[in-house]
DNA sequence: AACCCACATGAATTTTACTCATGTAGACGT
DNA sequence: ACGTCTACATGAGTAAAATTCATGTGGGTT
């Protein structure tokens, strides 16, 4: 290590080095210079001050191109790893301070009736941190260009190059209000009444109907509606029942809003995760988030 | 690689990175600064700059010294690595394109008798490559803080760190002048004459007066000369016979100078050969001495 | 011949690296 | 408590390097 740090005494001047490897990568002068947003006489300039240092050239000027000569063969890959992994470290240490802001992708439903009655002891906890909601009332896959980490529902947690960790297995409930509720004292009398469907979501009604024991359901038309936000309401209102995960409808069911009138052991198909990109899984926000959100499923 | 390509957008002013490489290392600004020959105000703000790049402190500053933080101790073996990498291929290109001189250890007669009548050939097919010649009377071992190649003789090639590249194994001749190989038919006339001496030489008449079948030398006192250079020049004039490896007065047997009366086999018991630094073996210069030097032999 | 392309070159301008002078915060000894 | 020393920080000024701008050079193509 002495030895080696003996030879440190000759390096070349740094800056140079950038546009040396710019312009052998894109055997082009003109090209690493729109790469690296300076002007082509730039990197004339900084090629022709590292070659002066090394006391020889390092590309052979043809006409209209240049091409790497022998010692510029030798010197590219190591320039070039040595840059890269000078950015890859720089970039992880710079992801770990970034941005104290995080934005979740999440349905609209769940940000309305899970996430936000909860955010300020995320708040509390990493004050630091702003949070952002990317939420929608379509039923979407993460998108990793509009959101640092999604909250979704899948059954297929293998998109590649994205990291799904698991926060729960839900269970599918019917409740409706407590009305309509006092008229339910069995499996036979569901047929006298609406459920009321998310698009999507169409099958679990009639799931969740066979795994109490009915036998039959209400002819009646469903009502249709376009986010599970929308159905739960009008299930309060009287208007039917309304199938959803457990987690949505808990505290409305614990302050009598709704009532969950038969008991149903039907779980979700699929998973609830938080979901990001895999070479992000080391940034503190994201990591954060995940260690709270696993603190409260 | 095009992945990695994009990361590169993120490097840090490149030239922060030896001040701060040089500081984490001795772990000390002050420290820093006498190596790298500049002010420590200079790595103050240098580090200072860096951190700022990054959005983060990389030295915890205590009072009278600074540590690495959690930041620094992970940045620091990388930034490290890609920098002796750097340096070490830099100086490697650098050598390669090196001094335009040579300077070659090299016994006086063989410089005199045997490399400077074939300089100009060197000279012709390297023209950019000045030779220096390191000559002396005395007999010695090669020294490399003299001389980038030493062309020697020795019967140990095996001094560490040293490379030695085998040129010729050579035949000791004796030679006299016309006048005295008159008299010599056989081995028995060999008695009638002196043999001339160089010192550290003395059992080479000896060897190979038995080698040519003469069972006794004369019991006259034999000249000693400090050098085959005048022993070559004393035996032309008549003075005696001299041993002398062969090559060395090839051009004299040629021209009639001397005469070698009787043929012989003996070999010397050592070989010649090319030898330099081992770690400098990759130098162009050496390296194109020695492609020469054994066109030579 | 005219035009285009890509690199080279030198002067001028902008930016960065470094110095100088001083500030700040201990640590140590009296 | 005070004085002295050490090592890093800070800001203004200076020196050096990076970059731009304008133009030159040498093909290649039509």
């Amino acid at each position: 290590m002495w030895v080696m740090s003996m030879v440190r005494r000759t390096l070349p001047p740094l800056t140079t080095l950038r546009a040396f490897e710019a312009a052998a990568r894109l055997v082009s002068f003109k090209a690493a210079a729109e790469e690296l947003r300076v002007t082509q006489s730039a990197i004339s300039h900084q090629v022709a001050s590292l070659e002066r240092s090394l006391g020889t050239p390092l590309f052979l000027r043809l006409p209209g191109r240049v091409e790497l000569n022998e010692a510029g063969v030798i010197y590219f890959p190591v320039v070039q790893d040595a840059l890269d992994k000078i950015a890859f470290t720089t970039d992880l240490i710079r992801q770990n301070n970034a941005p104290t802001s995080l934005t979740v992708q999440v349905y609209v439903t769940v940000a309305v009736r899970w996430l936000i009655p909860r955010l300020q002891t995320f708040k509390e906890k990493f004050p630091e941190i702003a949070m952002n909601l990317d939420a929608s009332l379509l039923d979407w896959e993460f998108n990793p260009d509009r959101a640092d980490v999604g909250f979704i529902y899948t059954r297929a947690p293998n998109r590649p190059n994205l990291t799904y960790t698991l926060l729960r297995r839900e269970r599918l409930v019917g409740v409706c209000s407590p009305a309509i509720a006092k008229s339910i004292t069995g499996p036979d009398d569901l047929r006298h009444f609406s459920f009321l469907s998310v698009s999507g979501n169409t099958e679990d009604a009639a799931s969740w109907a066979a795994s109490v024991g009915a036998s039959g359901l209400s002819q009646k038309s469903s009502p249709l509606f376009d986010s599970n936000l929308l159905a739960i309401e009008a299930a309060a209102n009287g208007q039917g029942i309304v199938i959803v995960p457990e987690f949505l409808v808990e505290g409305d069911v614990a302050n009598g809003t709704l009532v969950a009138p038969l008991a149903s052991d039907l779980m979700q198909p699929g998973g609830w995760y938080l979901v990001h990109l895999e070479r992000r899984g080391g940034e503190k926000a994201i990591r954060k988030f995940l260690q709270w959100i696993q603190g409260q499923a």
